[in-house]
DNA sequence: ACCCTCTCTCTTACGGTGTAAGACGGGAGT
DNA sequence: ACTCCCGTCTTACACCGTAAGAGAGAGGGT
């Protein structure tokens, strides 16, 4: 019994039952242990929570190498891909923000490489919130639950939106490609503010 | 007494406790009523939430006329500042996707408008889907509950990221620039994929 | 006058939650 | 043998959402 299989049996819980299905008693249960006895590995449910969101959040990569906006693609979606595989823990990831060395061990790495592309750190910043907040929202919407669906009142008197419906909103294909979409608009949209990009800028400051 | 003061009373509990404050004994106390008269005036307490959600959307205008790219600027900016005014809530909003009548009628609204502008249906939802994720990502960090700020362990070892900070990262002008800036990528970089279109600009490059 | 029905509110109760406080067994160290 | 600590369990409390139904009061029909 550790810290690191209470979490193991909190996310596999929270993947088979949803978000509202973990308790404690259930989590023991789960081990083969009284609820309490969770008390020892961890002071309490939010910690478990906290942690849920560090482990999934731990296993985004980013490689920044090469030009910028192409491994910046390839952050957003490894978070996509991060989250999508248990979209159970969407709403809690959306609602804790993570300050862990490792998330911020990440973002610095990538910082430090947009800096490498011309952003002034201010910026760099700027960029890596403009993405991760994009692609939490994003995710957020397409893994959370699907709307209510109410049965007939919201029939076809929204032509457009019919018509888009028609031609394949909504499909994991649509979410897919909606999600490529616009994560190109946002990167390609981005750019350093100082126009003498290309080779690292020179910094007025010591380094 | 009515469905209406139940949800008034419950958005400013949450507005003065935040989410989990709020519970139907509390709600009752508020209005001076035991608990269970509540489910007279609403189903159950879920109903309450998306109700919350319904009400602060439903005070997000848009006015499509004109580029279509500000009055989508407008658009973004009118979520988030009615997500702000109620920053308990968020967590609330994120989760429950609006599917009302109200919602569904802004949302046909500017569609129609976008493929005035020269979009086809289903790229008009995308580009709202875009929009509204995003801001809702980005005020959900925003407005959610600040990092835990522990006390020591993270200092600046992470040189870019202090650098940032000293430079003003996290401030509340500084929320406000890195939305503006981030709208306006997303959005610059959103375009009618026919190119032959109404009044866009023809120019595929960045700006 | 009666009664009936409808609207609204309250009481009681059940099964769940997170977790504080502390009891208990057993192995390790001296 | 005695102590100490580690890991677990028991009990208990205050709170939650809400199902079931009782009861008060108003209003109309006869």
């Amino acid at each position: 019994m550790s810290r690191e299989r209470v979490l193991e049996a909190a996310l596999d819980l929270i993947d088979r039952e949803g978000a509202a299905g973990l308790s404690m008693r259930k989590l023991g249960k789960e081990l083969g242990v009284e609820a309490m006895t969770l008390y020892y590995y961890v002071p309490n449910k939010d910690a478990v929570l906290d942690g849920l969101v560090e482990l999934v959040l731990s296993r985004v990569t980013v490689e920044p190498s090469g030009d910028w906006r192409v491994w910046a693609k390839a952050f957003a979606e490894s978070i996509r891909a991060e989250l999508l595989r248990h979209p159970a823990l969407m709403p809690v990831v959306a609602i804790r923000p993570v300050a862990t060395p490792g998330a911020l061990g990440m973002v610095e790495r990538a910082a430090a490489a947009l800096t490498r592309a011309g952003f002034t750190a201010k910026e760099a910043l700027h960029v890596i919130n403009a993405v991760s907040t994009f692609v939490i929202g994003h995710t957020l919407a397409e893994a959370g639950p699907d709307s209510p669906e109410q049965p007939d009142l919201d029939l076809a008197d929204y032509p457009v939106l019919a018509r888009a419906v028609a031609d394949g909103l909504g499909t994991p294909e649509d979410h897919r490609e909606r999600f490529d979409l616009a994560v190109e608009a946002l990167l390609s949209g981005l750019a350093p503010r100082t126009p003498a990009a290309g080779t690292p800028a020179r910094t007025r400051t010591a380094r």
